[in-house]
Formats: structure tokens, sequence, C-alpha cells
DNA sequence: TTGAAACCGGACACCTTGTCCGGTTGGGAA
DNA sequence: TTCCCAACCGGACAAGGTGTCCGGTTTCAA
């Protein structure tokens, strides 16, 4: 027995059974509305649960938008970890570079509407995932050789921005293919010999 | 005389005051808080009018911050357009590129407080700066033979998104200059020859 | 079966937005 | 100089969102 911390006790059915619902109804939401326009006053009413219900569990639409994308970043991290290369480790770090930028991209595009919500504006900054990113875009760049990588770690993860992505795929018209060839490419120029 | 168009009454003497106030008291509270927290309620009390006089002239907080940034903007692209090398005509891509990139620097050091209001999240895209700064790095990467320009442009200029420069200016703690030489580097990086 | 803790949701007060309308002011025409 | 209409001004209003409070209800373990 551990004396100075009480044991969690295990959820509520009824609060689980709203949990689900929230998720559910706020998944939806997300999926088919401008996810920016998305209220707690909508989720409630969808999830069919009172106002202060919602509040109880999220402070805010942006916390329920990460709630439904965790297990989706924390999959692609656990690749970056111990995943095989080029994504995981043993390949060059420009080869890693190139894999991690297109792994985004495929992030990018099935979640983007969470991403969307989550992730935007300085929000995205906050989040324990894009200290993740940041992290292992540094270590990259150092196993390279590239000097003074903490100058260069933001500007490098700055096209990944959900609201660029969104630009990219629909004002400009490019396919996602293209977007990480591009991102390959210039992960390619920053880290392909020779280093200056 | 043109039959068909009417000349353009000159504005009148109390327009014209309140229109002063409204840019100076924005202009104040703009600077002094987070810009993203200006309300349009703020700003006509802090203008001494009413709401609906605000409303007359900008529809949204946004457009103050526009009105009060145009001027900056327009002589940086007169630069772009007819300046001195490296930033105006005549100097290598790469060179240019690089100067741009410092002078975009300069201006979000000294008018991130309007940036950051104007052109903050998808917003930022709809501006006619942007198409501007967009149409310039487009030619740069023409001019110097890079492939698929359109797959880069966004990308180059995405690191130049205000919320970015405020995180890594005081979360990252570095100076303007360590900024603009990651940027310079970049650059370099990206246009200096071989290309591939 | 029982009771306390956890949970639920309607209601409330506050804030912001965007518009409407009657009164006021400015400046050219007579 | 006086007149008069257009342009301007600003208080008021309705709608909608936020975050919190509190009394009633449900769950679950003893």
């Amino acid at each position: 027995m551990e004396p100075g911390r009480a044991a969690p006790r295990p959820e509520r059915a009824d609060a689980a059974r709203n949990r689900t619902r929230i998720l559910a109804a706020a998944e939806t939401l997300f999926r088919e509305r401008d996810p920016g326009s998305v209220t707690m006053e909508d989720v409630a009413r969808a999830a069919g649960v009172g106002r202060a219900t919602l509040y109880r569990r999220y402070p805010d639409v942006r916390s329920i938008a990460t709630a439904l994308l965790d297990r989706h970043e924390y999959a692609l991290q656990d690749r970056l970890l111990r995943g095989a290369p080029p994504l995981g480790p043993g390949a060059p770090p420009v080869d890693r570079l190139a894999a991690f930028y297109r792994a985004m991209v495929d992030l990018l595009e099935r979640f983007g509407y969470l991403l969307r919500s989550a992730e935007s504006g300085s929000a995205r900054f906050t989040t324990g995932a894009y200290g993740f990113w940041s992290a292992h875009v540094r270590a990259l760049l150092a196993d390279a050789g590239t000097p003074h990588p903490e100058q260069l770690v933001d500007t490098l993860l700055a096209p990944l921005a959900p609201e660029l992505y969104q630009r990219q795929r629909h004002d400009t018209g490019l396919t996602p293919e293209a977007v990480g060839d591009g991102l390959a490419w210039l992960a390619h120029r920053i880290l392909a010999e020779p280093q200056g």
C-alpha cells in the first residue's frame, strides 16, 4: 500500500457512457463542419448532455479534439522511436527527416479536421505532440552535424501547420503526394552532404 | 468630365477626426495587450466613439490592424521591386531570398503586435500581402531553376508566420539575428548550386 | 437495503457581436 | 450668410456563446 496516494476509483458507468457519447458526437461535428466553428454548446446538444457535464471533463473545444487525436499521434511517435527505418532508427538523418515529413503529411491528410481544431494558431506549440516532433527533428539535425539546430527546428516544423496544409490542398490544389515530394526535396537539400 | 463616375467627395471633418482617434487607440491597444484579446468594443471605448461608428469603417478587428500595417508592408514591397540589391533586383536568387528573409524578420520584430492581429492563423493567407510575398518567392525559385516552385512556395513562407516568430523569440529565446541567420542558412541550402 | 460520493443538467450572469434608427453635424448651394 | 440634405454618430437591441452554480438523481460499495 502507498499511504500518500489513494487508488483512483474506476469511472462510473454513467460517466463512461457520457464520455463515449461526447467523443462520438464531437468527431462527427469536426468532420462535417468547419472545425473552427464547433462550439461547446454544439457538442453538448449533439451528444445529448448538459453544458456543465461537458465542461466537467473538457475545458474547451480544443481539448476534445486533442482527446480524439491522441492515439493517432502516439502511434506515429511509437513508429519514430521503435519502428522500421527509414522512419525509425537506423537510417541516415536525411532519409529519416524525409520519411518523417511524409508520415506527417499522411497524418494531416487523414486527421486534418481534428488537427485544425486541436492545433491551430499558437495553440499548436502548447501541445505535447509539438514537443515530441521538435525533439525528434532536433536530434536528426544534431546527428547530421547541422550547425545551430535550435535555430532551425521550429522553421522546419512550420510547413506542417494544419492551416498551411489545408491551404496547399484546397487553394493551391496540390495533392498529398506533391506536398510530400516538396518536403522530401527540402529535407534532402538541408541535410544532404556537404553541410555548410 | 467622366460621366459614369462621380468624383469621390472628400471625407468630412468629423469622420476624419474619428478615423484618427480609432487608429491611434487601436495601435495602443495592440501594442500593450495580447493582440488576440482586443475586441471591437475595446477599441470603440478607447477611441471614445460608438460601436456602430467603428463598424461603419472596419468590419472586424483584423481590418483595423491591417490598416495600421499597410504602409509598412507597401514600403517593403517597393524595396523588393525597385530597391537596391540584394533585396531588390540584380542579385542572384539565393542572395535575394536570404535578404527577403532578413527583411521579413525585421518587419516581424518591429510590427509583430500588428501582424499577430492581422495575419494570425488561416487569415494570413487571405491578405493581399501574402499574395505578394508568395509571388516574389515563386519568381526567385523559378529564376534559380528550382523544380516545381509551386510545391515549395507556401513551405518557404511558413516560417514567417507571426505566431511562429513569437514562439522563437519568447519561448525558444532566439534573438532576431539568430532567427535571420537560420533562415539565411536555409535559403543558401535551398538555392545554392548544385540544384537537384 | 442504504447512504454518501459522484454525476447530471437546467438556469444564470456576463461578454461580444453586428445591426437598426432617431438625432446631430458638416459643408456646398443659393 | 443662410439653408438644407446627405453623411455621420452613437445608444439601444437581439442573438449567441462562455463558464459556473446548485439542487436533484444515479451509481456502487458496504
